[in-house]
DNA sequence: ACAAGTACTAGGTTCGAGCT
DNA sequence: AGCTCGAACCTAGTACTTGT
């Protein structure tokens, strides 16, 4: 879709597959023909591209579209088919339809663009039965063609200094367009389309080509600027890194299964012959609140602070009271303000809870306390222990103790990583 | 009709107690 | 010391009710 680029790229790799001269290893002579393979596709793909394209651009178009929708975008996904083609036969078009996607993006004005994604919004705010894999591809698809690349935080400009917007421009791409709510939309839309993918269960194979778009995007810009956290919106662009490594993490299971590990394939099939319910993995939320009592609420968009009356005698009672965001997109706010100022009201709730004697405040931690899941300090034994629920087998399975936090840490991610589940952090009592 | 609120449930997480 | 168990608590989903 991006000839100019995409025809200097080809040349470059031609250029080093020719002075490619004595192999090291069996390993390098693998490499070579797989780049070689992978080229002859990426060859293919653009003339079937080129002639399946509905919009033909001029080159200056393009060029400043290219720029709008993120410089490396096409190269990425050309990178990525060859993997992805490899074990994805069941969705062969799946980065054609992404090329469509980026093409048709980038012609739209505004007033379109915004159009696409409210209906992709309402879309993905359906009941998540009711969506589709395909429908949820679809929606997937859309935010994936528009997102533009990470960018550096912005920096305090000198005053006199030319405000320019350029490749490596200090400032977030979405910042220089008029049109500033776009983009950080469009990672709330494909978090939140991703989130839904992830808990309706769908075959991770047929977004893996998004998966590596987005993923090339973050590796590219951690290698040369460091940590993805300290990007523009740094915040949404972790969270999507995490949904995307869980899901990538799926798609490279073995089987249909969503969990490696040694024995886990027998015990999915033990699983599968039992009459249980489809057994879930309690994924992280898209939003945690760090608070207790207070969390997000997925298909409501909106934080909920739920509560218990335990008293003794009485049935338990639970009660939830939601803070929805709504009120404050319609107030202007952006959608992670509005996520923040709802968050706001739901703590001052849960503060009157406190003062009414309903909830009881934060329980002070009186002993160290770790970050990773399934580490706890004993204080009988004044060691670090860790335990960890395994989900196929539905217990909670012992890891050992140590002496030292990070050993405890180390032990619970290995134990994490065996049952398939992510060494994710705790929720921080606030 | 639709959104928001309530009630309830299943099951995951944490952590202390007690057994071997 | 290592392990298992179980209580208490928490999270997330869903069906139903109520309000607009």
């Amino acid at each position: 879709m991006l000839p100019s680029r995409l025809s200097d790229v080809l040349s470059d790799v031609e250029a080093v597959l020719r002075v490619f001269r004595r192999p090291a290893s069996d390993a390098w002579v693998k490499a070579k023909h797989q780049l070689e393979k992978s080229l002859r596709k990426l060859r293919h793909r653009c003339k079937e591209a080129g002639t399946a394209a509905v919009v033909v651009a001029p080159d200056d178009d393009i060029n400043e579209a290219e720029l709008k929708a993120g410089p490396d975008q096409a190269v990425q996904v050309g990178e990525a088919d060859d993997s992805a083609s490899e074990c994805t036969s069941a969705f062969p078009n799946q980065h054609l339809t992404l090329f469509r996607k980026m093409n048709e993006w980038n012609f739209l004005d505004d007033a379109q663009k915004l159009e696409r994604l409210q209906q992709a919004e309402v879309a993905t705010r359906r009941p998540r039965r009711s969506l589709s894999q395909s429908e949820l591809v679809d929606i997937i698809n859309m935010p994936a063609a528009c997102l533009a690349a990470p960018q550096r935080k912005a920096m305090p400009m000198p005053h006199d200094a030319d405000v320019e917007c350029s490749s490596e421009a200090t400032l977030a791409m979405e910042s220089c367009g008029p049109n500033l709510d776009l983009q950080p939309r469009v990672r709330s839309l494909l978090l939140h389309a991703l989130h839904v993918w992830r808990i309706n269960l769908f075959d991770c194979h047929a977004i893996e080509h998004v998966l590596d778009v987005v993923q090339g995007q973050i590796n590219k810009f951690e290698e040369r600027a460091g940590e993805i956290r300290g990007a523009a919106a740094g915040k949404a662009w972790l969270k999507i890194k995490q949904a995307v490594d869980e899901l990538m993490l799926r798609a490279g299971a073995p089987s249909s299964s969503t969990l490696p590990g040694e024995d886990f394939a027998a015990e999915a099939q033990v699983q599968a012959a039992q009459p249980l319910k489809p057994h879930r993995v309690k994924p992280r939320l898209e939003r945690q609140s760090g608070i207790q009592n207070i969390n997000w609420s997925v298909g409501r968009r909106c934080w909920a602070c739920q509560y218990f009356s335990n008293k003794k005698g009485m049935k338990c009672k639970n009660t939830i009271h939601y803070f929805p965001i709504a009120k404050f997109l319609e107030q202007g706010l952006g959608d992670e303000a509005a996520v923040d100022a709802a968050l706001q009201e739901a703590k001052a709730y849960r503060e009157e809870l406190v003062r009414q004697g309903k909830l009881k405040p934060p329980k002070p931690k009186v002993y160290p306390d770790s970050m990773v899941r399934g580490v706890y300090f004993s204080q009988g034994q004044q060691k670090w222990k860790v335990q960890l629920y395994h989900p196929v087998r539905r217990k909670v399975v012992h890891g050992g103790y140590f002496c030292s936090q990070e050993k405890a840490e180390a032990r619970a991610r290995e134990l994490a990583s065996e049952f398939g589940v992510q060494p994710d952090i705790k929720v921080l009592p606030g």
